[in-house]
DNA sequence: CGAAGGCTTGATAGACCTCAAACACAGTGG
DNA sequence: CCACTGTGTTTGAGGTCTATCAAGCCTTCG
């Protein structure tokens, strides 16, 4: 069994998260570092893939903060979902050929590519990274639904609690918090694209949030002072 | 190779609805065919599931027309999706174990459950069908995602019109419409919760729609007369 | 230091909601 | 056959939430 101190950062991350999500065998684990790697750094505001692509390979973020979203015609844009390290935004581009949404760095961003036919192999020959990969895309699948409540039928005042706490727990999780807080790697006019609302209300919304003692804003650090008060 | 004309109504719902997202082998077919069902017909209005649940089977939907939805502690409620028949909308609980939403009928409807565990069998012993299992959540996330557009960034008279071409495709789909229009099998109330507005919102926008010549409406039956205008 | 991007503020407008009541229609029971 | 009931649809009035437009301000960075 693979020690994961001795791996190298980029082969720790994916397995990592795919071992936090499901039980994977010795032989899943050997094969998951197998997976042939191109590494590529990133700058801010830069498009992985873009809506209508028929990528070749997906991406697993290893370093950085990365979204999906939609661009309407006119200019709406609507965030779907966050992605930190250890995460494959795109994986479904290996069963859905064209992609219907563009995924995007928000901050400098390191990824490694692999190939679409050694994921496929993977999958054939292990039907443990094939559950896995599938379970992955049905907790994916169950954020969206969370969202969607929140953009449906939460008001803005809601919705923006609901984030700044769901982002406070996924920082803990991957160990970017310090006594609380987190720095929030979004501006409030991309927050106000993942929640249906425009710039001006997210910040007037926020400050609201502070009045009531909810959260505190340093720059860019938030820390969510009552769990409970929404 | 089984001949879809030969088989029990409720085995075919199932195959037809893979093949169509999927390529399956012959193996594949029929060990779907021997997928043990339990058949039974349910009136509307009925759950189906329940946000909580750890349920042992998953239902497909044989005939009528079932929603997934979430509800808020104050009773807000969000529909998140649709089902017509061949749908399994609660497949996800095969890996998941407790349900994070309800699922529930609209109209007198018959579904068939299947055990979780002839399921995992089925998957573990045929990647083909694992394959498509997991294609089908990837398509249900992706239509998630069409959702989350509409609620964030469109308005209520884009929402709309959006929903009813998409029902008339959908049900043209399962050829259930007759020139051009079919039966909404849903209120306005329950429109209202699926797109993130009031019941009576719904109605004057209904109406404006019908203003603009974009739709007809008699009775429960719509019609999409011009499928360019929004 | 200047420029650029992000944050903040004010004023105004519009979309959408809530409440409350009337209406239409189908199913039920006497 | 006809009131009766219940559910779904429609209307009106008024209010709230959120968007838009347009500045000004603050930081960061070359």
């Amino acid at each position: 069994m693979p020690d994961p101190d001795q791996l190298p950062p980029e082969r720790d991350r994916l397995l990592r998260k795919l071992t936090s999500i499901a039980d994977l065998s010795d032989a899943d684990r050997q094969a998951l570092l197998g997976l042939p790697l191109r590494v590529e750094a990133l700058p801010a505001d830069t498009d992985i893939v873009r809506d209508g692509d028929r990528p070749s390979e997906s991406c697993l973020v290893l370093d950085g903060f990365v979204c999906r979203y939609k661009l309407l015609p006119d200019g709406r844009r609507q965030i779907m979902s966050f992605h930190t390290p250890g995460d494959i935004p795109d994986l479904q581009s290996l069963h859905l050929g064209v992609m219907d949404h563009s995924v995007g760095t928000l901050v400098t961003t390191k990824v490694a590519f692999i190939p679409h036919q050694s994921l496929n192999d993977l999958t054939r020959r292990y039907p443990g990274i094939a559950a896995a990969f599938w379970r992955d895309t049905l907790i994916d699948a169950a954020i969206f639904r969370e969202w969607m409540i929140g953009l449906g039928r939460r008001s803005a005042y809601e919705r923006i609690a609901h984030l700044l706490c769901e982002m406070a727990l996924r920082f803990r999780a991957v160990g970017l918090t310090e006594d609380h807080s987190y720095k929030m790697p979004v501006t409030q006019a991309e927050l106000g694209d993942a929640l249906g609302l425009s710039t001006v209300h997210v910040n007037r919304t926020l400050q609201e949030l502070r009045g009531a003692g909810l959260i505190s804003l340093k720059g860019a650090t938030v820390q969510v002072l009552d769990w409970g008060g929404f």
